[in-house]
DNA sequence: GTCTATAAGGTGATAGAC
DNA sequence: GTCTATCACCTTATAGAC
């Protein structure tokens, strides 16, 4: 409580460059604005970590890992899987609109280094094989249409992630820059983008 | 033909920048670069293009329009939805596999700044009208699902660009770094994408 | 049109006082 | 821990010779 070091100076740092950073990518960003932002100096700035790779580094770390633990939860449900696809398109979009600058600034910074993702290969990877399995399992006793199960979660989080991530073209060209109407419309997806999926793969 | 203004420097200018800035981006992107990608000094780019802004809006302009024109030929067409659907993803996926970083340098360029759109405006707006009144009718008329037009083109793009932008992590989470499994499956979507809307929309 | 040289200002990072 | 001052380098842009 009472300590020397002020931890909220820190906390105020990384709230700097987290804004700084998933606005304007690694290269766009500069320490003077983090610094001003976080009402301190470059020189403590650089105190805290030592240099901007660094920073972006720990921020980039913790916009990704936002990302993806919640997977866990709904995908390894043992729950039926037209229900697991609801509940996770449902959550996954409550996700993104919390923090709706953060996939295209991964996907964007993935895509000039993808390099930075070799640390959470693993992670990922033991995340979804349970959903990989459960979507084969239904495939083979003939419950839903054929289908790869790696083709059914891209489609999922496609749809998903996509209209967010393009929000500028499709707020301006499909909803004539009515903001309201694109919210709306996100909004709305929470449960049709599961319904849509769903009829797809649904047997009648 | 023989004159004095040798117009392969321009062309040599216009395609390392290109190169350039859709690597990196606006802010990522270096004159310097660019001007040994074409073989000349940076005085030169200067000469052809006042500065770094006024080059990097040619070159968004040019990635931009490449992405929307070709809607419009099949689009009008005045064939059956499930065959428009089918033509629309074949050919969008194909445009996009040529110049695969492409949608997402316009995404996070349009991201830090959607002012850059509203040129192109009224040209997408009056490309997408014919589709958005085909579906609406289909849907009228009983022949489909009822769904919001907007929400079918949407989930027909998101469909076909996000494999692709999110290539960093799909190819090394869902198909174990495997370069080729990757690419097969972009190549099948050309057709399965389409099929997997028309499931979707049919009515049975 | 094309070059070399250089200006002018920005940017990450450090030294050193408090 | 926090600051001011400053360095060393990078980057865009221009001046001026050919």
């Amino acid at each position: 409580m009472s300590t020397a070091k002020d931890s909220s100076t820190e906390e105020k740092i990384l709230q700097a460059a987290e804004q700084e950073f998933i606005e304007k990518g690694l290269s766009g960003a500069r320490m003077q604005q983090i610094a001003d932002k976080a009402g301190i100096n470059k020189a403590l700035l650089h105190y805290y970590y030592r240099s901007k790779d660094k920073l972006f580094e720990v921020i980039f770390k913790t916009a990704f890992q936002a990302f993806f633990p919640k997977f866990k939860r709904i995908i390894n449900d043992d729950i039926d899987l037209f229900d697991k696809i609801r509940g996770f398109v449902n959550e996954y979009i409550t996700l993104i609109l919390k923090n709706p600058n953060i996939p295209i600034f991964i996907l964007h910074e993935l895509n000039s280094n993808p390099d930075r993702l070799s640390i959470f290969f693993s992670q990922i990877n033991i995340a979804l094989q349970p959903l990989k399995l459960h979507i084969n399992k239904e495939v083979e006793a003939g419950n839903i249409r054929p289908i790869e199960a790696e083709t059914l979660i891209i489609n999922i989080i496609a749809l998903c992630v996509f209209p967010v991530i393009a929000k500028p073209i499709v707020k301006v060209v499909l909803f004539n820059n009515d903001l309201e109407a694109y919210n709306l419309m996100i909004e709305k997806r929470k449960t049709e983008v599961a319904e849509f999926v769903i009829n797809s793969i649904k047997i009648n």
